[in-house]
DNA sequence: CCCTGATTCGC
DNA sequence: GCGAATCAGG
């Protein structure tokens, strides 16, 4: 796969919302997650939480990843200047994620009116193509001028809480659908994989049937689309 | 272990 | 320019 305009156009636009490299990787395809992350660089694209470089620690003279031993002596140009203007970031909030699901105690507090911080269960989808979904009035998002009086917990959807959805899938968790696409409960199994397959184990067992022998009846094995549900 | 982004450097 | 390999923090 190269870097077409219309994928570097999905790139940026990820990368700006702050979905992950690996997120990234797996809307575009045929890329890996080091390979958002080096065009995001040579884009200009910069600069987003990265664990490694929380602190920086001028004691030490760096001593970077050096894969291979260079063969000159390292005439190194000092990196110390940032040039970047230090920015002051409009704090680009990341994907909100699902407030956690703790159930507040309900006797307490909600009696008078407690100033709720615009609480932002943004659900952020990824379609195909790489665009976000998003909410109506979602674009700018303009402060939400009448916070409610009272504080409720926050449901960001409650269909697909706790539900593995597209987003949620890696190379180790169950792809097998449950529901059926479409349905607003539609997700998937989420399992740990059997190793190499990409169904646990329970769906793997589903999925492939032994090979019998020629002539043997059997019943036909559930589907996983099209027939009647199966969970 | 898993994840994350940053960086380097051979191609 | 690209991205695997590597580093390093959570």
């Amino acid at each position: 796969m190269s870097w077409t305009d219309e994928r570097i156009d999905q790139l940026k636009g990820m990368w700006e919302r702050g979905l992950t490299a690996s997120q990234i990787a797996d809307e575009l395809g045929g890329v890996s997650r080091n390979a958002v992350i080096g065009k995001a660089h040579r884009l200009g694209l910069q600069s987003r939480p990265s664990p490694v470089k929380a602190n920086e620690t001028p004691k030490k003279a760096a001593a970077p990843a050096q894969r291979k031993p260079a063969a000159a002596p390292d005439v190194e140009a000092p990196r110390a200047a940032a040039p970047v203007t230090s920015p002051p970031a409009p704090v680009r909030a990341p994907v909100a994620p699902p407030p956690a699901p703790a159930i507040p105690a309900p006797a307490a507090a909600a009696a008078t009116d407690a100033p709720p911080p615009p609480p932002q269960p943004r659900i952020i989808s990824v379609g195909p193509g790489g665009f976000l979904r998003q909410g109506p009035g979602d674009q700018q998002a303009p402060i939400p001028p009448a916070p409610p009086r009272r504080l409720v917990p926050a449901k960001p959807s409650a269909e697909i809480a706790d539900k593995t959805t597209l987003l949620d899938l890696t190379e180790r968790i169950c792809k097998w659908p449950m529901g059926h696409p479409g349905e607003p409960d539609f997700h998937f199994c989420g399992e740990q994989v059997n190793p190499g397959f990409p169904y646990c184990v329970e769906h793997c067992g589903r999925a492939y049937q032994a090979q019998l022998p020629r002539g043997t009846r059997r019943p036909p094995p559930p589907l996983p689309f099209g027939g009647p549900r199966v969970r």
